[in-house]
DNA sequence: TTAGGGTTAG
């Protein structure tokens, strides 16, 4: 059989070959470009060069296969085509999305052995990347290497520091982060204020929080809807819907900051968890007129609250509207109606909803 | 002459 896109390929100035290539795996055909790259190799004085195989790496890894992308990386190595910064970015970024932390510090370092010198791009991601999974003293080793490298940590560097200690409810640590931000003349920003007040809110110091937020504002930061969000989220979980409440007005009113799926979750999953279940459709119902579209946790906190009142008619009418607005159910929303389906013995309602059919008798 | 592009609230 006469393969078109290779007949148009050979065609193609030699020079033209890799971007060719690359916009093939750009574009998402990946066996296509595979095709292509062998005929490239057979062809004398043509051969894929690194940004070909960086296409095709990032092509796997954002397709969920990083083992093929590795594959690949290795391969390169063994047909003289040298790895550079984008390679190991790509690699380091798709390991951390996945939490495989020891493949990507593994990566990093066996890039330092064999003498490849990263930038200092390689070094932010990996550290964001461990903070996001929790692992501060990695990060914290991987923070020491960089400056040994020479390099200094940037304020999203910081930041991402700043919020894996906060989260630890390692605060002393995050502390000592800022003290060297301000030496290192960082200047902090709203995103690292709301890290430190995300932490005194959650711990119920809501006089410390509202102090950060002030601060915030005295050296001309504006508090954004995550600062918002942090103080909204923890007033809710300490019972104080008051002033929760006058945080979400004033939220839109004084800083002009409309309300997110996010904000609105948060008010949703407080109303189910205080018994209130049958205020969560009005907010639902000021969502979509403000166009605000509900996400999975949006979704996920109804069926919770349904499920302890046991609502099961409700619960379905939900599933319904979930699949009508072609809203992904995540793994926590099948990890709630699993249960609750099976114990009351609807399960096949979840295999039709599974499917993306209806399963409501009224829509029957 | 390319390729990747990291931060905050639930």
């Amino acid at each position: 059989m006469v393969d078109e896109s290779v007949i148009l390929f050979n065609e193609l100035d030699p020079s033209l070959k890799n971007t060719h290539v690359r916009n093939v795996f750009m574009d998402g055909r990946q066996e296509e470009g595979l095709r292509l790259m062998d005929r490239m190799r057979s062809m004398k004085g043509l051969a894929p060069n690194v940004s070909t195989y960086n296409c095709l790496i990032d092509g796997f890894c954002k397709c969920g296969d990083v083992e093929k992308g590795k594959e690949l990386f290795d391969q390169m190595n063994e047909v003289g085509v040298s790895p550079n910064v984008i390679t190991l970015n790509i690699l380091v970024d798709a390991y951390c999305d996945i939490d495989h932390i020891v493949k990507a510090v593994d990566l990093f370092d066996q890039m330092l052995a064999s003498g490849c010198s990263p930038d200092a791009s390689v070094y932010h991601r990996l550290i964001y990347g461990l903070c996001k999974a929790g692992r501060m003293d990695a990060a914290s080793n991987v923070l020491s290497k960089l400056k040994e490298a020479g390099f200094r940590p940037d304020i999203v560097c910081y930041n991402s520091l700043v919020r894996g200690f906060c989260k630890k409810s390692m605060v002393d640590k995050a502390y000592d982060i800022i003290k060297e931000m301000e030496e290192a003349g960082v200047k902090h920003d709203s995103v690292s204020y709301n890290s430190l007040i995300a932490y005194f809110s959650q711990n119920g110091n809501f006089g410390l929080a509202r102090k950060a937020m002030e601060w915030m504002i005295n050296e001309g930061h504006v508090p954004t809807i995550a600062t918002y969000g942090a103080l909204i989220h923890a007033y809710c979980s300490n019972g104080n819907i008051k002033e929760a409440m006058k945080l979400f007005n004033d939220m839109s009113s004084i800083s002009k900051i409309p309300p997110n799926t996010i904000t609105y979750s948060i008010r949703i999953e407080s109303l189910c968890n205080n018994n209130d279940i049958n205020g969560a459709p009005f907010l639902v119902d000021d969502m979509k007129a403000k166009g605000v579209k509900p996400n999975s946790d949006t979704y996920n906190a109804m069926f919770e609250g349904l499920k302890e009142n046991n609502l099961l008619e409700d619960a379905f009418i939900l599933m319904d509207a979930m699949i009508e607005h072609a809203c992904k159910p995540d793994y926590k929303t099948m990890e709630i109606l699993t249960r609750w389906l099976s114990t009351v013995g609807k399960s096949e309602k979840l295999t039709s909803f599974i499917q993306g059919y209806k399963v409501s008798p009224l829509s029957e």
